[in-house]
DNA sequence: GTTAAACGGGGACACCGTCCCCGGTTATTT
DNA sequence: AAATAACCGGGGACGGTGTCCCCGTTTAAC
């Protein structure tokens, strides 16, 4: 299927194994959904357990746990920007689209991202600045479009939307069930609601924009 | 042993050392906040010491985790109920309450009862069912009120409200800043205004009650 | 069929949380 | 104010758990 125009270069081989690619994929997946489950410091032997997987074949894809944080963020985000750019494209109603992609990034597991804020890994790293741009790029545009057409209160910023949707998404610790699963979508549509204009009510604070969360988080905690 | 009957007129020491009682509430009130932050598997030398007391401390008041758990989970539960109470006795119009309660719990961290559903306390302490069932009553009537003035939209249930609640109030892991507090208390506002009359969509699933959160939240997650 | 990369499990090592012991301190009593 | 006993707090040993490597076996690729 991979009908990639390698021309043989003089060295080596350049494929790895259908196996070996399909466990990298595997442990990529289970990962995402462990971090979201109990956080990105999730034993490794535990990801490889339940990705049907050796930890030594763990231990060969990511020798540092920050490969495997890197690996996932870079993945959702990539996944949570197409939700957004597809959902500008084909909703015509400019909240009817806001109300599609965050479902859609409800059920990738958006809260996944939060590792993102813990220093444990590297938030310079250039596909990471790369791919953070398009997401922002892509949900602000979602915003904007809203606001601009009168249907989103203006007192909301991309930041809002964003971490409401972590903060809701997250299932609760230890209950691995997904019995939460089912009224995770419920509470995001009631928070769109909230969010739709008119505005009912006054909120405290300031709109928040994906600029605060990168600065505000960054508070080392005890020290 | 100490002499019993012959000297004193009470035969136990009628009081506790008034540093020792101090200690014990700074224990709790610490326990409290960490739990909220971090989980409730924290470990005990960081209670104590973010508490200001020694480890043996510790271990002297609270000589099983559980039992630490089961006080903090006592005193917040105790707090909140008394928030729902002066909210429904103290406002006149139904969702201001609502809204009153839900705020001050926020403040309380009310996701801290979220340790209550993995299992490492006992859940069917008589004084935490009777402290659970005052909870109930109270926050159950704070919505029924508002549902029967019109105000709050009938779709929506008493379980609703307080997994939301706990779900935006967690703070993100990892991050021991405070720097999305002044975020919970807007997306809560949203929350509630989405709750509001009249109903701005469909809410897919069913109303929730605490009965439905308990019976769901204990399957086991892998063993 | 041959080759070598990839796999998976077992186990040693190191780190961290738990828990106890004991000298010093502080509240209470006369 | 001095005596007394309970309480406090830090240091350190023990045990558990996660990390990481080694090696015999399997399996995809040629």
């Amino acid at each position: 299927m991979t009908s990639t125009a390698d021309t043989a270069p003089a060295r080596r081989v350049p494929r790895p194994r259908a196996d070996a690619l399909r466990n990298r994929e595997r442990i990529v997946t289970t990962a995402r959904e462990m971090f979201v489950e109990f956080g990105s410091q999730v034993p490794y032997d535990e990801i490889a357990r339940r990705a049907g997987v050796g930890n030594a074949t763990l231990y060969r894809n990511f020798p540092e746990r920050a490969d495997l944080v890197h690996e996932v963020v870079l993945s959702l985000m990539a996944r949570v920007t197409e939700l957004a750019e597809r959902a500008a494209e084909e909703e015509d109603d400019t909240f009817a689209a806001l109300r599609r992609f965050s479902h859609g990034a409800a059920d990738e597991r958006v809260g996944a991202l939060c590792p993102m804020l813990d220093g444990a890994f590297d938030k310079d790293h250039p596909d990471l600045i790369a791919e953070r741009e398009r997401l922002e790029e892509a949900v602000q545009g979602l915003v904007d479009r809203a606001q601009r057409a009168g249907r989103l209160r203006t007192d909301v910023g991309v930041g809002d939307l964003m971490v409401a949707l972590s903060q809701l998404t997250r299932p609760l610790p230890g209950s691995g069930c997904g019995a939460f699963d089912q009224f995770v979508h419920r509470h995001l549509q009631l928070f769109l609601d909230g969010l739709e204009t008119p505005a009912r009510s006054e909120l405290p604070g300031k709109a928040a924009t994906l600029e605060d969360l990168r600065r505000d988080s960054c508070a080392p905690p005890t020290s």
